[in-house]
DNA sequence: TTTCTCTGTGCACGTTCTTGCCGCTTTGGA
DNA sequence: TCCAAAGCGGCAAGAACGTGCACAGAGAAA
């Protein structure tokens, strides 16, 4: 194996993934990590990557909002991990926006297929970014503050879907009165992706249990899956438990 | 064995593999490694092959991971400030991808009013944080290497808006081929956006003049505006200037 | 035919490049 | 705060390189 045929190998997949992780790239060249660490360097030098820690990156392709300020994100991420477990390899999956969101879509697993419909252009980008899942993302109107699609065109092509499992973030949720969004626009989207779906998984900090807002996206019996960074057995939740599958 | 064999059989297999690796062929042509080496450097002075540590690498192969332009951010920005004189208040703008087209919607001006139809999420995202224009996100299936929504889905919607001005990147383009992409399905998406404007102005670093892709997106003819880095009297533009509005 | 020259080839030698390994430091997540 | 993974610099073995030199064979000239 050429050192040149390695650079064009790391520049080549770079090129398509937008990274490479140095680990992955000494086992399918056969060579050792400090070898692909020195290519690295010399690409970087040659301003063809970008060295990050553990690999590196695309040099044309910069994410914005990477440093988006995420509130509460160790716990989120914790969210992220146990939503993870119901995910399975050839899903269909519909998500929502939110951090919460867009901290799972980090995280999926590279290796993961399936389809992922979208209405949150952070989720699809990186979703795309991180895994091989199919992103197909729902147009419409950006909606300013919440960062997703919303509008008619939005609900009429969810209506065109079925989705094994929607995934969704919530700005509310208390027994008596379900889930509740601020959002008009924003509820009514989720009402739409809640009905495309066989199943339902609501993603949430805990210190939303027993907030309520505005408008109503559903009750809490359409929701089939409750994940929050707390232990499935924490009282807060005992309520909970009867009416969802709590994790 | 002729000097000459050794030559033909060199390139034969640099045409075919893309590589050589001097000990390889010093064994299937019975001679020692110096005379290789000697082979090499004289096919290297004819640029018949690019000699490389171990071997050597087709010309061919090598050149395309060479023009990954690094250097350009600056010259896009450039370009993304010319784009800007021609975009007016409350006009409707479509747009698809690619880093230029990011720039632009980095410095859209805070109050710009108007509606901003885009296939890129990216785009979407930058346009929707900077400035007050309504930003409609087209969705699809999202292209992993490009990062734009295509599909049928993409063409359908477009079909359906008519808009002021449509702003395009582009891999290459040539007075003789127009403009021209690699991948198809980027192309088929740029073929709608370009269809649906009223005029269509082309964004793109002056180092893609000449340069063609496998996939012809439309003639230059179809280009109301091109918007390079270089001065609009610039000599490599001359013959541009027949064609559209060169600034 | 003999001799000379020129080119192509192989070999030897010292130099440079590449690469894996080792110990130590840094980094980032738990 | 701790720990595993990643990064860094240096080292040494081996591969590749360049150069100079010798030799052989082909062709030209004597």
């Amino acid at each position: 194996m050429l050192q040149e045929e390695r650079h064009n190998f790391i520049v080549q997949k770079i090129n398509s993934h937008n990274k490479v992780v140095a680990s992955e790239l000494c086992q399918q060249l056969g060579v050792s990590l400090d070898t692909i660490r020195r290519d690295i360097k010399e690409l970087e030098k040659k301003g063809k990557v970008i060295k990050v820690h553990g690999g590196a990156v695309s040099p044309n392709f910069h994410q914005p909002f990477q440093q988006l300020e995420v509130y509460a994100k160790h716990e989120k991420k914790e969210i992220a991990k146990k939503a993870l477990t119901i995910i399975k390899d050839g899903m269909t999956l519909l998500t929502g926006g939110g951090t919460v969101m867009v901290e799972l879509a980090r995280i999926l697993p590279e290796h993961l297929t399936g389809t992922l419909f979208t209405v949150s252009p952070l989720v699809a980008l990186e979703a795309a970014q991180r895994s091989s899942v199919e992103v197909v993302l729902i147009g419409g109107r950006l909606a300013r503050n919440s960062y997703i699609c919303t509008g008619t065109s939005v609900a009429s092509a969810i209506a065109e879907i079925q989705v094994d499992l929607c995934l969704l973030g919530t700005n509310g949720l208390s027994i008596k009165e379900g889930i509740t969004d601020f959002d008009w626009e924003v509820s009514q989207v989720k009402k739409a992706l809640i009905k495309a779906a066989a199943k339902t998984a609501l993603l949430s900090i805990s210190e939303k249990l027993g907030i309520v807002q505005k408008v109503q996206v559903c009750r809490l019996e359409a929701i089939d899956y409750l994940v929050t960074e707390l232990e499935p057995d924490d009282d807060k939740l005992s309520q909970y438990r009867n009416i969802c599958k709590v994790l």
